[in-house]
Order: C-alpha cells, then sequence, then structure tokens
DNA sequence: CCTTCTACCGTGCCTTTTGC
DNA sequence: GCAAAAGGCACGGTAGAAGG
C-alpha cells in the first residue's frame, strides 16, 4: 500500500524542501530560548503528559506570519500548520521516517529527541495522511502536465486493468446503489408522511416512469377492476415465489441435516471401530498377562519340586546311614565280629557297588571279618553323592565303641528284599524310548538304591540300567507299584502295564531334566542319547543324558 | 474594530487491519 | 484469537477572511 504511496512516483526527496524550523530560530521569547538551548537542548519530556494546546502560550502569535514557534522543552510546542505540498523539514522528517516504516509513537519521540515540534503520535499520524494526500494530489497535477502523451500499447493495457478494477468495485457500487434506494425510500416516506413504498418498489416506478411504461395513478385508471385483479395477481406471485423461496430453503436444509447426520453416523461407527479395536488390544494383553502368570506358577512348582527331591535325597542319604549302622549292628549280633569295612583299592564306584551289594548278600550268609581293614579306607565320589562317604562310615566306627544293644527300628528299616548282583538288561528300542532315558546317572542310581536293586558296574551303560529299572517295574506286583507310585500321590489305579509307565514318568518328570521339560521323547534328545542312535553296539555306548 | 463564519489542525475515541 | 498499529471520524479550538 505504501508502494504506491504517491501514485507510485517514488519516494519523495524531503532534503530539498526549504526548512522553516532553521528559519524560526527567531522566538518570541529569545532569553528563554537560549537559555534552553545552552543548558537542555531538545532534551527531556517531562511535560509529555500535557497537551500541547496547554504548553503554548499564545498559539494565535507563534503562527502569525506562519512562522514563529514557541520553544518548549523537548522541542517546539505543536501549534497548527497548513498541510502543503511544499512541506518544511519537520513534514519531511516525518514523511522520510514514515516511509522507512516507523510507528507514529517512534516518530513523535524521535521529533522530540531532534529537537523538532512536540507531535502526540496520533498528530505524527494525521499529518502523515494529509501530506500524503497533499502530495499525491500535487503529483497528479504534475503528471497531467508532464506526461499526457500516451504510448503504444498502454490502451490494451489500461482496458484489461479497467477491467480487473470495475469486477472489484461492481459489488460496491450494488451495494451504494441499495442504499441510494433505501435513502430514496426513506426521504419519500418522511415528505409523504408515511411509509408507502419500499426502496425496490420507489426504485422499479422510477424506472418504469422513465421508460415510459409505467402504470397511471390509480386515481387516473378508468379500468379500476384490471388495477385490482392486477394486485391480486401481483400478490399471489408474490406469495407463490416466497413459498418457492421457502421450499428451497428447506430442500438445502434437510440436505445439510442430512449431511450432517451422515458424518455423525460415520463418526460413530469410526468411534465403534475404535472401541472395539481397544477391546481386541485389551483382550490380548489380558491373555498376555495370563500366559506369564502361567509360565511364573509353573517355574514356582518346577522350583518347589527341586527343592522336595534335594529333601527326598537327603532324606535317603539318612537312610542310608541308618541301615549301614543296622547292618554292623545285625553283623555282629549274629556273629560277634566287627563288620568287615569295603576294600580301599576298589577301582570304580560300579565295581565296589556290586562287590557291596555282593558283600550284602553275604551279610545274611554269616561272612568272615577277613575284608574288615577294606571297609575303613577311603570311598569314591560316588559314596560321597550318595551317602556312602566318610563321614558316614565315621559315624559308624564312632557307633562301634558303645554298640550294645540293635535298634529294633533299625531292623525294620531293612530292605525286605534281597539285593542281588547285577545283571545286564538287554537294550531294546522300546527301553530306548523309556521315559527314565532323560535322567541323570547320579539320578539313576538313586532309583536303584530306591528300589533296592544292585548298583550300577561300571560297564553297565546308561540305556542298560534304564532297562534293568524297566525289567524291576516289570517283575514287581501290583501292589508293590501302587505303593511306589503313592510317593507322587499317584492313587495307582489302571493295569499294571499302565502303573508301569506312570512309574518311570513320574521317575523322568521329577528328574533335573524333566524338571526342565526335556522328554525321552523330544526328537532333540533322541539326537543326542547316544544308547538310541545305531546298532547294538553303539548303544552299548550309551552316555550320561 | 468587533463579530461572525469558514477552513484547517491537533487530538481523542472508536473501528479496522495486520502480524503473530 | 489477540494485541498492537493504523485508519476513520468527530470535536474543540484557532487563524484569518469577510461583513457590519
Amino acid at each position: 500500500m505504501r508502494s504506491m504511496f504517491f501514485g507510485g512516483t517514488g519516494l519523495v526527496e524531503t532534503s530539498v524542501h526549504f526548512d522553516d524550523a532553521a528559519d524560526n530560530s527567531t522566538p518570541l521569547h529569545p532569553q528563554l530560548e537560549a537559555s534552553e538551548v545552552d543548558q537542555d537542548p531538545f532534551v527531556g519530556t517531562s511535560q509529555a503528559g500535557e497537551s500541547s494546546r496547554q504548553r503554548s502560550p499564545t498559539p494565535s502569535a507563534a503562527v502569525q506570519k506562519g512562522q514563529k514557534r514557541v520553544r518548549v522543552r523537548g522541542g517546539k510546542a505543536a501549534v497548527p500548520k497548513r498541510i502543503v505540498a511544499d512541506y518544511d523539514s519537520d513534514d519531511g522528517r516525518i514523511i522520510t521516517l514514515k516511509q522507512q516504516g516507523y510507528s507514529d509513537e517512534y516518530v513523535a519521540q524521535r521529533l522530540m529527541d531532534e529537537g523538532r515540534v512536540r507531535y502526540v503520535p496520533k498528530t505524527v499520524g494525521s499529518r502523515w495522511l494529509r501530506l500524503r494526500k497533499a502530495l499525491q494530489e500535487a503529483e497528479d497535477e504534475k503528471l497531467d502536465d508532464e506526461l499526457s502523451d500516451w504510448h503504444v500499447g498502454e490502451d490494451d493495457e489500461l482496458e484489461s486493468v479497467e477491467k480487473v478494477v470495475d469486477e472489484r468495485y461492481k459489488l460496491e457500487v450494488q451495494k451504494v446503489y441499495e442504499r441510494k434506494w433505501r435513502e430514496v425510500a426513506a426521504v419519500l416516506a418522511e415528505k409523504l408522511r408515511k411509509r408507502k413504498y419500499t426502496a425496490k418498489a420507489c426504485k422499479e416506478r422510477f424506472e418504469a416512469v422513465k421508460a415510459g411504461n409505467a402504470l397511471k395513478a390509480i386515481e387516473l385508471d378508468s379500468d379500476q377492476e384490471g388495477r385490482k385483479l392486477l394486485r391480486e395477481e401481483r400478490i399471489a406471485a408474490n406469495k407463490a415465489r416466497r413459498a418457492e423461496q421457502a421450499a428451497e430453503a428447506q430442500r438445502l436444509e434437510d440436505e445439510k441435516q442430512r449431511k450432517q447426520e451422515a458424518r455423525q453416523a460415520e463418526h460413530h461407527e469410526k468411534e465403534k471401530e475404535r472401541a472395539q479395536k481397544i477391546k481386541e488390544r485389551q483382550s490380548v494383553k489380558k491373555m498376555e498377562a495370563e500366559i506369564k502368570e502361567a509360565r511364573k506358577r509353573e517355574k514356582e512348582r518346577g522350583r518347589l519340586a527341586k527343592q522336595a527331591k534335594i529333601a527326598q535325597a537327603k532324606a535317603e542319604e539318612e537312610w542310608k546311614k541308618e541301615l549301614r549302622k543296622a547292618e554292623v549292628e545285625l553283623y555282629r549280633t549274629l556273629t560277634g565280629k566287627r563288620m568287615q569295612p569295603p576294600p580301599l583299592n576298589a577301582p570304580t564306584a560300579g565295581n565296589r557297588k556290586s562287590k557291596r551289594t555282593a558283600k550284602k548278600s553275604a551279610v545274611y550268609q554269616d561272612e568272615d571279618d577277613t575284608e574288615e581293614d577294606e571297609f575303613g579306607g577311603s570311598s569314591n565320589d560316588e559314596d560321597e553323592e550318595y551317602g556312602y562317604g566318610e563321614e558316614s562310615e565315621d559315624e559308624v566306627s564312632a557307633q562301634e565303641e558303645n554298640d550294645e544293644q540293635i535298634p529294633a527300628a533299625a531292623k525294620t528299616t531293612q530292605p525286605t528284599k534281597a539285593v542281588a548282583p547285577a545283571i545286564k538288561a538287554t537294550v531294546t528300542k522300546e527301553t530306548l524310548l523309556n521315559a527314565r532315558s532323560i535322567m541323570s546317572d547320579a539320578e539313576l542310581n538313586a532309583l536303584l538304591f530306591e528300589r533296592g536293586l544292585p548298583r550300577r558296574s561300571t560297564d553297565e551303560s546308561h540305556p542298560e540300567v534304564v532297562a534293568r529299572l524297566a525289567e524291576a517295574d516289570e517283575a514287581a506286583t501290583t501292589v508293590e507299584l501302587t505303593k511306589l507310585l503313592s510317593k507322587y500321590f499317584d492313587k495307582g489305579k489302571g493295569s499294571k502295564k499302565a502303573k508301569v509307565r506312570r512309574l518311570q514318568e513320574h521317575n523322568a518328570y521329577n528328574s533335573e531334566a524333566g524338571l526342565d521339560g526335556v522328554r525321552s521323547t523330544d526328537p532333540d534328545f533322541q539326537q543326542s542319547y547316544h544308547g538310541y542312535i545305531g546298532d547294538d553296539e553303539d548303544v552299548m555306548e550309551g552316555v550320561d543324558a
């Protein structure tokens, strides 16, 4: 907008104008002027709140001859001054600063700071507006004088520009005309002292009169009946038109409402979908939480089972100690001699175990005491693991010193079955798939002990031990199987075969591997179980699971 | 010379525009 | 939508011309 400020003729040169401020240096009150200039030149706005009129002692005198001004603190007082195109340096300053985009307030302050006139911001704005108008008029005059010759192509340019601008003005012109006819109707009503005709009626009548096709004044028309009919027709037509307009408006309203309802329905549907999705997500989360909880419970169960197993192993160890004591006591009671300890140089656990098992049999056959020295020898790892360690033997030795009576309880804890020497069992595909295949050597040894079976010999493989246990299962009576199952809270129902299978599974599932989820039927396990792969030779080389 | 009238200026209040 | 700036308008006041 400001680029069009002087009708597009560019910025105004402000320096060449006559500076009446300089010329106003002769003050009305020279002494005051001199003192202010010397002591406090152009400084201070302590009277900023006062109006310029109040500050000006004699405005009329100040502007007499057009150039006199009263110098006040912070510049000259504002006094009426004509707006002319041939402006002075104060106005030139205003123009310059405003063209640079400064606010009225800033310009007013700058004028004061520079010791010029003390205008309030509003006056700066007002002068700026009026100066622009005056300068544009001067510029227009100059253009009309100097640049009235049109050049080639400018007519076409003018026509197209006129079209564009005219388009913008059409609506404005229409509005102005409507206002005009409203005013005509109002003034006419004032003149007739009664409001009889609308703006529209005034306009139509005026145009009809001009065109010469207006109806006669009603009083002068002889066809009163025809006029009446005409009026009724007009009323009916207008009524019909209004009804049509109302119908159209109603139709639009209905359409609008229908669209609104459709939008609402769509929105509702989306909300529904969103709610469904949220519900699904919550359901999945709930399920995941349940799975997590189940896993946690399973883990806890495993931990408890492991603890129970350890407790069982400890109990077995205690039981073995008691058994050993009972054996020693019984031997002494029957033979009057001390029982021979196992040989010191027993090569392997398996060997020793089998020998000891044999010895256990010998116990009942009144064995002599030639092996007594061997019994107190060092034990191997396996012995320690299953309660045959030094400690238990020391305990036995300690007991020897005050062994006067055989505890009746000790006798009852002896195995009811005679322990036979280990005879290797045949490994078959069926025994290889036996649930107990997953059990460790130590666990199998414990099981052998628990079942009162001969200990594992050095050359007896893992699958062979499993097969031997399976044979023992088959050999057991159903009553015995039921008793064994009761340890696992199994009521011992079903056929003997079912009982055997369940016993094997209980043993396996409560082993370390079983608690970790390993099963003899797992392909991974079967691949790693050497006894399973290959022919009979391989089977004989079964290793720890 | 005094009074009246008119044009114009400075300013205040309110509205509109602009920039963020 | 809001605040600041600018614009529009009206009013009070003054200078100066005109008339009595």
